[in-house]
DNA sequence: CCGAGACTTCAAGTTGACTTGAAATCGATC
DNA sequence: GATCGATTTCAAGTCAACTTGAAGTCTCGG
């Protein structure tokens, strides 16, 4: 399989993944992607990185960054495709991401739930607002909202 | 309620919610909150900004972004702190943007799950693979992937 | 063999939510 | 009234994930 004029310009590859080539530049300077040059110094990319471009994507869907993406198509043998078993064993990783990010969200809900029924928002009880008013006595602010799961959401501040 | 003597410096207010004087200012900068100043143009915050600052961090947990925050707010009357109406009323609106946002990544895992289940990675049917192999035909990503709902997630690139 | 359009590199810009730093001033305490 | 930590302003830096622009080169259909 893939044989030589398997080739596909980077347009191509921008054309069937819906990614602009710039993100695909961009995804081979940072090692997720690798391609040959011709002649002219043009990049060939294999067919097979169609492939490649839609688990990237798949894979910032479930919410991981690109990094943790460079970490799991590392785990691959060197520059090979990830094949249906490997899909298999990522998608079953980020299940588990996916898994635990909509948990924390449904945990938020359920506070925000509470908070709208019981009309604590006299700062007694309520799991959200309360998270500010008790810092003074624990030193840490709303964070836990953000969820403790492994999650990788941002340390500290939410935005980077 | 609010007497003169109950205005608080920047660095308790930073220590009561857990949030960082810079991160406050910042804040202030933009319009989601008011201070007076001493005499010496030292801020003064009122001890209600804690609760302020705490709805803002709750926002941003729901996955707000500040602009929206900065439009809750303005809904309120003048320069009010935000009361236990006002707060259902947020939260309520708030919970529709979560409970759509964890829609999205139910979705997105059943996809997921079914891709594992059935082996399909072959691109025949795998939702999530499939959409970068279908682009050729639609002309459109796997951004689908990403939620059509009113989420705002990004328009179309990932990172903004 | 020619021209249009795709491709090249590299630097700089973008967005959101801040943080960091410098240099100066304030204010509470001894 | 000195001291020292808290506070001030403002510009610039950060981070992720790209995009945009400029200026030049390649490729392919006719």
């Amino acid at each position: 399989m893939a044989k030589a004029t398997d080739r596909i310009t980077i347009g191509e590859l921008a054309e069937r993944t819906g990614v602009a080539t710039s993100a695909i530049r961009f995804y081979e300077s940072i090692g997720l992607l690798t391609s040959e040059r011709t002649s002219g110094n043009q990049r060939r990319f294999r067919r097979d990185d169609i492939r490649v471009v839609s688990v990237i994507r798949a894979a910032q869907a479930v919410g991981l960054t690109l990094e943790a993406v460079a970490e799991a198509l590392s785990r691959l043998p060197r520059g090979k495709t990830p094949t249906v078993r490997d899909w298999e064993r990522m998608s079953r990783r980020w299940r588990k991401d996916l898994d635990e990010r909509i948990a924390a969200l449904e945990r938020l809900r359920d506070d925000l739930g509470s908070c709208i029924g019981c009309g604590c928002l006299s700062l007694q009880k309520c799991a959200l607002l309360n998270a500010g008013d008790r810092a003074g006595e624990f030193g840490s602010g709303p964070r836990y909202l953000l969820g403790d799961t492994e999650v990788d959401q941002q340390p500290a501040g939410i935005g980077g």
